[in-house]
DNA sequence: CATTCACTCTGAAACGATTCAGAGTGCTGT
DNA sequence: ACAGCACTCTGAATCGTTTCAGAGTGAATG
């Protein structure tokens, strides 16, 4: 490293001592109350006085009120805490968490409020709870992550209002989800209408130990993330009627397109009499058809694929999918949160989903 | 609006007044400081009045130090603000942004540091600076605004540790980026050694004031985003040599394949004669493909297309682009940070791109 | 027996702001 | 001339911690 540059940059701050509301009131003669008002409530002196003490800021480097103090008397932080439980670059990669945290932050924005996006380290070995124990926020929103984690017990812990998205419920926290399990059956029993009898089933990660391919009977009764579980036990709820129909589950190990794409090579593969496949999420079906495409499988004459979600890009692949009020849920979470935070109690709500039947589902070949 | 339940939750926290740790302190009959050692320097006081202490935390329902007050004492709050300079929707649907912070945030979060990723509001009437100035964070991070920007003078103004992402270089800011100028003249170049000589450009947002469709030379002269900026003119520089050479620049208002789509469609419907795209990203080149097959466009034959970026997706797309080290970039600034932080001066850095030739380029049809 | 030392624990001063209840003004109305 | 009022400004308490400089113990050491 070489060796530090001799001279501190000139322009900018003044380097050393960082400024406070006391020094300016000092400068001026003036009482910190009258420089804080200065910034808070300019109607509490004169403009003349506010001038002179915005100037005096300015001429000694005072960048404004510290905004961690300010919270700190204020009693409230304005940040909201979205606990992640998947590192910041699957977040990014799934088009449902973006809509839906874009709903949140447009429902809360409207209130001065911030959102603090906690995601999980990718380092496995770093303690996923520091974050969520350090943070400064006025809430919680729980937005992915398995049961019993630590995760959870530490947000829990921090004893703040929580709105859980797609959990179990938990006492002192808010649940809004959707009936994962009623979509889910409604997408299997549309295949078995149709005919199918052998479906492959594109699961989303089951439990904090991440793995991908199929899954046992142990491998399932594993599951602590309760989206996938609903929706397997959907899936399943449909199947039980027809005592010839076969599921065959298995596990991504994160929700990406080639994770999809993958998985979906090797179940074909190792049960080539599967003619269709039930897919957690859109995002695995994209994956799904990709690989159908390259194993010169056509759908939905050969395979029939539905997916789950209907993210916007789902109707231009004609995919059809179970549809889920994404955005919806990110306001009714936003809205739960901003009762809470009023000291109100808030209703859990569980919003509807629905099958879009498009043109990837078919009744199989004879 | 029903009226509010009656009976609030009852076995969560106890409503009502917030417990402290002088409070613990009292119950116990022992001094604040002790209780502090407790949480936070277990080797400071006997097993057993830790054990005691931490059980009456319990019974009476503290969750623990306030991380507000910590961090107004300890004068660091662990927290870095990543200005964002769109919705939130637009940078979760960006892969190269989701790259990039997910970069950063594994190169910080080993020194127990979080990103807090500060979006402008959708809301376009919203105060997009009011987040910057309320935000308590230990320095920012500007990942993408257009120069002169309010929300890039309330980051400065703040006076704390920042580094600028692409960006023009600023006093009081470190500087990371990469050679956006380069990377373009390297595609240009390679589009025109080709042979072709009308070349349509997608260029990412020009300013603020988002528009779409067809760029003219005052709006061009508007640019007020770097990287679209330096893009263009390293495009212009290697058309400069060839006076035969047309460029046909289009602007997007967001960097969605969506909108990479529509504006190709309009593109070559208004120029048929172009036989060549420069997109200014890969998301962008990734909807100019899907307009070409919608067209009935063979590419490469019919029409050649340069990415920008060189995403994990761009391979498998067999997309030629301009590859940039975006895991770096965000390696790069994060360490400039935690250099910042460590209050050392921090030297700009810029990277290198390269010009990765694959195939959806090819001499122009005769 | 006097020192020294390690071990526990405490008092009080920060950290940087907000806010409430006045204290001085000077002006108006009667 | 005096009460009343509007307008400015101030003092001091407070938010919930951390941390530094000891104070008080009892045991080990010489």
């Amino acid at each position: 490293m070489p060796p530090a540059k001799p001279s501190a940059t000139p322009g900018p701050p003044r380097a050393g001592a960082r400024v406070t509301l006391r020094d300016v009131a000092r400068t001026l003669g003036v009482s910190v109350a009258t420089v804080s008002n200065a910034y808070n409530r300019p109607d509490q002196l004169s403009e003349d006085l506010r001038q002179r003490v915005l100037q005096a800021a300015r001429d000694l480097g005072y960048h404004g009120p510290d905004p961690l103090a300010r919270s700190l008397r204020r009693g409230r932080t304005g940040v909201l805490g979205v606990v992640y439980d998947a590192p910041l670059d699957y977040a990014f990669a799934d088009p449902a968490a973006a809509l839906f945290l874009g709903s949140v932050t447009r429902t809360v924005q409207n209130r001065d409020l911030n959102v603090l996006l906690l995601a999980a380290p990718h380092d496995s070995q770093a303690d996923a709870t520091l974050a969520v124990r350090n943070a400064s926020v006025d809430g919680f929103i729980v937005y992915c992550a398995a049961d019993g984690s630590a995760l959870l017990r530490a947000v829990l812990e921090r004893g703040l209002p929580t709105v859980l998205v797609d959990q179990e419920p938990h006492a002192g926290a808010v649940n809004v989800g959707i009936d994962d399990a009623g979509g889910a059956q409604a997408a299997a029993a549309h295949l078995l209408a149709l005919g199918h009898r052998h479906l492959g089933v594109l699961c989303l990660e089951l439990s904090e130990q991440r793995a991908s391919g199929p899954v046992g009977p142990a491998r399932e009764a594993q599951t602590t993330y309760r989206t996938t579980d609903q929706r397997l036990r959907g899936y399943r709820a449909a199947a039980a009627p027809h005592p010839d129909a076969t599921l065959y589950p298995t596990e991504a190990a994160h929700n990406t397109p080639d994770s999809g794409e993958a998985l979906t090579r090797d179940l074909l593969t190792r049960h080539p009499q599967v003619t269709a496949l039930l897919c957690m999420s859109d995002v695995l079906a994209q994956g799904a058809l990709r690989a159908a495409a390259a194993l010169g499988r056509r759908v939905p004459e050969d395979l029939s694929v539905v997916g789950f979600d209907d993210l916007p890009g789902s109707e231009t692949m004609d995919l059809t999918t179970v549809w889920q009020p994404t955005g919806d849920k990110g306001e009714q979470v936003g809205q739960a949160m901003l009762t809470l935070l009023a000291g109100q109690p808030a209703a859990p709500v569980t919003l509807p989903t629905r099958l879009v039947v498009r043109g990837t589902t078919a009744p199989p070949a004879p």
